[in-house]
DNA sequence: CGATGGTTTGAATGCTGTCAAAATGTGTGG
DNA sequence: CCACACATTTTGACAGCATTCAAACCATCG
């Protein structure tokens, strides 16, 4: 267990790793690779399972690969709600707490990267360029989950839908599964199902499918198909929406560290790009 | 500027800070304190003043020595809301990243002890337990944020008013600023307007008076005067809530990462210490 | 004493949740 | 290939909560 082979083998595990451009790993230094991967595994995840139970142990922590983790709560009153959704590149789980204040599911079939929460502190004391990665990522999400807590309380739900496609949208990496459309045009994946996304939306899924085809029949939108949405009229769409293009910009995968540039450019216009200006 | 005696006066000033013992400063180590108070200052704000503005500059972060800050943000539509409420030892301001996601202001006369950013940022890299504490303390501020976006959603506005008058009559710490009260009465200070605590609780101030005249009328609580709320039946108050006490822990200020026995003791039921049981 | 800002109370409109049923899509077995 | 069962989505009708607009009330302060 354990030797030369095994832990070179592990490092370049990292480096072939598909999300390692978009996930905590790659903001950290090569010297912490071979570390983490001694640590981790790969694992898939039939849609529906649960990782980490809510009030359960918080044994795992982990990089979603593919697919989309939710992580949600359920009220005394049997109300269900996912308070934030992972897509590949994102990282899952709770450190330095040992119960879950939240579930964490799958809500697609998925594979994950996991390693023991323990072990991964362990890491982070050990490697002080992931943690501060963590700490970076960590701060992203609190900016994300705020902004999600300003939506849910000042628009209504048809804004909220709005948003929601906008987003979408704009996540251009995440359409292409399993989809064929000319690169110029708009088009928003779901990837979930509408009584996930109207937990999400904090609203319900009657709800959600009366806003899309108000949407459809203003010719804002094209449904192609139950989970995939053309943005036919993206600048209509936003006013719609009422959120400014900052506002947008808190729920996109956060821009590298380093390339300040990037965010720069990030910074000229969500919506604009959907044109392919 | 800076001898020996500056530095000397200036850890001191730390060691005898009020909110040390609730604050990120209390968690990392002596060593950072010198290096802590060199940078910083401490500053009075009155009451509406803004401190960081939204889109602006993330010049200063700091410690909320005391009175009560607000994090905000006004949609295009002309709404504000209030995303978080940080209380006397609470971190305040955004790091590694130029611009204000939100803004953040006095709600309170308030009294605050702040640094630059950069410079702050540069402790935080010469001290890493420091960082390590700032990840906790993040970390915890995610998961309000989550559970706060979670009683958003699926809370009806009553609902929301009960769970925030048992989440401020358990910080115990925070009432007893100009009142007197018997020890074993729980009693909620708001200590801020009903504007503000409409905005914070995603609704109006109408709706917010209704429901603590409901509340009065059913026996529930009494009302001392405008801002100051006898909690009479606690039980009652909180099934009207419907939250478990789980969830209303998320609300309260961390324990100490040390004692996790404090934790243990915490786990046990906020809303019997009421009683002082 | 009047003015101002905050709070309480009232009435009406409208959004959205709930319940119910129809429609569509998907997979299985005959 | 069709028939059937099952899940998801769509559409409809109704009720209730909460926002909005409006006015009265109360406090503090100059």
């Amino acid at each position: 267990m354990g030797d030369i082979a095994d832990i070179s083998e592990a490092a370049t595990r990292c480096t072939r790793c598909r999300v390692t451009t978009h996930s905590l790993c790659g903001r950290s230094d090569m010297a912490s690779h071979a570390d983490i991967a001694r640590i981790s595994g790969r694992h898939f995840i039939g849609a529906g399972q649960t990782i980490l139970a809510n009030g359960g142990d918080a044994s795992l922590v982990g990089t979603v690969l593919a697919g989309v983790l939710k992580v949600s709560k359920t009220l005394p009153n049997g109300r269900e709600r996912i308070v934030s959704l992972i897509y590949p590149g994102g990282f899952f789980g709770q450190l330095f707490a040992p119960v879950m204040d939240f579930a964490v599911e799958a809500a697609t079939d998925a594979e994950i990267c996991a390693a023991d929460r323990t072990a991964y502190e362990g890491l982070l004391a050990r490697h002080p360029k992931l943690e501060h990665a963590l700490l970076v990522t960590t701060a992203n999400q609190l900016a994300l989950a705020r902004e999600r807590a300003l939506l849910l309380s000042c628009q209504n739900s048809l804004e909220r839908v709005a948003t929601y496609l906008l987003v979408m949208a704009s996540r251009r990496d995440h359409l292409l599964t399993g989809m064929e459309v000319a690169p110029q045009k708009a088009v928003a994946a779901l990837m979930i199902t509408r009584a996930d996304l109207a937990s999400y939306l904090g609203t319900t899924f009657e709800t959600i499918s009366r806003h899309l085809h108000y949407l459809a029949d203003k010719n804002v939108i094209l449904i192609i198909d139950s989970g995939h949405f053309e943005i036919i009229d993206p600048e209509r769409l936003q006013s719609i929406a009422g959120v400014s293009n900052d506002d947008l910009r808190l729920f996109l995968p956060a821009p590298r560290q380093a390339d300040d540039h990037r965010r720069q450019l990030a910074l000229a216009a969500p919506v604009a790009e959907l044109f392919g200006k």
